[in-house]
DNA sequence: AAAACGGGGTC
DNA sequence: GACCCAGTTTT
């Protein structure tokens, strides 16, 4: 077939497809623009299964833009916890507020309107026209960019701004008339469950017989892309904080900075370490010690071990060694007025750790902690 | 154009 | 261990 009937058999085909095969995705039963636009930022970098309860726990808490405008920050990165990419939700909710005030509430059906918002980009803003008002956007992402690349044999690296405003023109000329939604929805959806990164199943494809990349037994190959850079390893001693006296039972926690990786999260008080020191338990807990109170004007006395742990971003591996510790003199030293204070602390106890959004890493560690202390109580089994 | 920005699933 | 996920913002 010619180019152009490559392209109108694929519309076509892939259309009927997606209406017969569809999943039964929490968001496809809204057409709430709120909270499909809720579904697409929850989306981004994040896979289904990860985000339906999240989704369903948000939309519960936030039901409307004006429930969401008017929560505070804190309970809005609670409900975020463990999702990752923080600047998704405060990004969202900056946004959400921006619509409650200019647009009386009302998400934008502009597509200038809609992309000046906050942590809305060419995908969102196109997923959010096209499923929500039906406009006829394209909603390029990682998923359609596999797909096209091998229907049509585009051999362009995906990484390249370029390649996606490519795929964006050609996903536009793509959709059929009146089915912009259903149509970027099924393209995702051949992307997520047929047209797969590894292993992609072809013999059950809808659009196989106008499949250039596969004719050319080339779907294996495609998409082409550089690969990422490796996370750099970083070394971090981390003190887990236990209170004594007044008190007792409780932990000590510090707020993560305004602005950077984990904003305004909460986490245990933890420091970097240059490599020299490292290897020896004693070493890494003297220097925590010390870098607690340097850096932060924390003193603690020397804890022992606890664990010792990993957590890896995108851009840096952390390689943690966890020691129980207690606290100095009196209570946590905030530096003085008109200084910059770069941490927050503060004495949580169990009860109160559920209004705290932490990263994972830091519920994996106080976890950890908690089973030990319950075994202690109740006598531990085992070993 | 490159780096920052989380966390987890999968083969 | 490598790859990748319904990306956006900042540098």
């Amino acid at each position: 077939m010619n180019a152009e009937e490559q392209k109108h058999y694929f519309s076509i085909h892939l259309l009927d497809w997606y209406r017969a095969n569809k999943r039964d995705l929490p968001w496809r039963r809204s057409k709430n623009p709120y909270h499909i636009w809720v579904s697409e930022v929850m989306l981004q970098q994040t896979r289904v299964d990860t985000v339906i309860p999240y989704f369903h726990r948000f939309t519960e808490l936030f039901p409307t833009v004006e429930a969401l405008a008017e929560a505070p920050e804190e309970e809005v990165l609670k409900a975020w916890e463990g999702l990752g990419y923080y600047s998704r939700a405060r990004n969202l909710q900056s946004a959400v507020r921006e619509v409650h005030e200019r647009y009386g509430g009302v998400v934008p059906s502009d597509k200038a309107e809609i992309s000046s918002l906050k942590g809305v980009g060419p995908y969102t803003s196109g997923a959010i026209l096209s499923i929500a008002y039906n406009k006829p956007e394209p909603a390029v992402d990682g998923n359609v960019m596999r797909v096209l690349s091998r229907y049509f044999v585009i051999e362009e690296d995906i990484m390249k701004p370029a390649t996606r405003v490519k795929m964006e023109r050609l996903a536009q000329e793509l959709i059929p008339e009146g089915a912009a939604g259903d149509f970027n929805q099924a393209l995702m959806e051949l992307g997520a469950m047929v047209c797969t990164p590894r292993s992609p199943y072809c013999l059950t494809c809808p659009v196989r017989l106008g499949c250039a990349g596969r004719e050319q037994g080339m779907e294996d190959k495609l998409p082409v892309k550089k690969k990422a850079k490796p996370p750099r390893p970083e070394l971090r001693v981390v003190a887990l904080i236990e209170g004594v006296g007044e008190h007792a039972g409780k932990w000590l926690i510090r707020q993560r900075p305004q602005e950077g990786l984990l904003a305004r999260m909460w986490e245990l008080p933890h420091a970097a370490w240059p490599e020299p020191v490292w290897g020896t338990d004693e070493n890494s807990a003297a220097a925590l010690c010390e870098a607690l109170l340097t850096e932060d004007n924390v003193r603690v006395t020397l804890g022992k071990w606890f664990m010792d742990t990993e957590h890896t971003f995108s851009h840096i591996q952390w390689n943690m060694k966890v020691f129980r510790c207690r606290l100095g003199d009196e209570a946590a030293h905030p530096r003085g007025a008109g200084e910059w204070i770069p941490f927050r602390y503060r004495w949580v106890g169990p009860e109160e750790l559920e209004s705290y959004a932490f990263p994972n890493v830091f519920v994996r560690i106080m976890k950890a902690w908690q089973e030990v202390q319950e075994e202690r109580e109740t006598g531990s089994p085992g070993n």
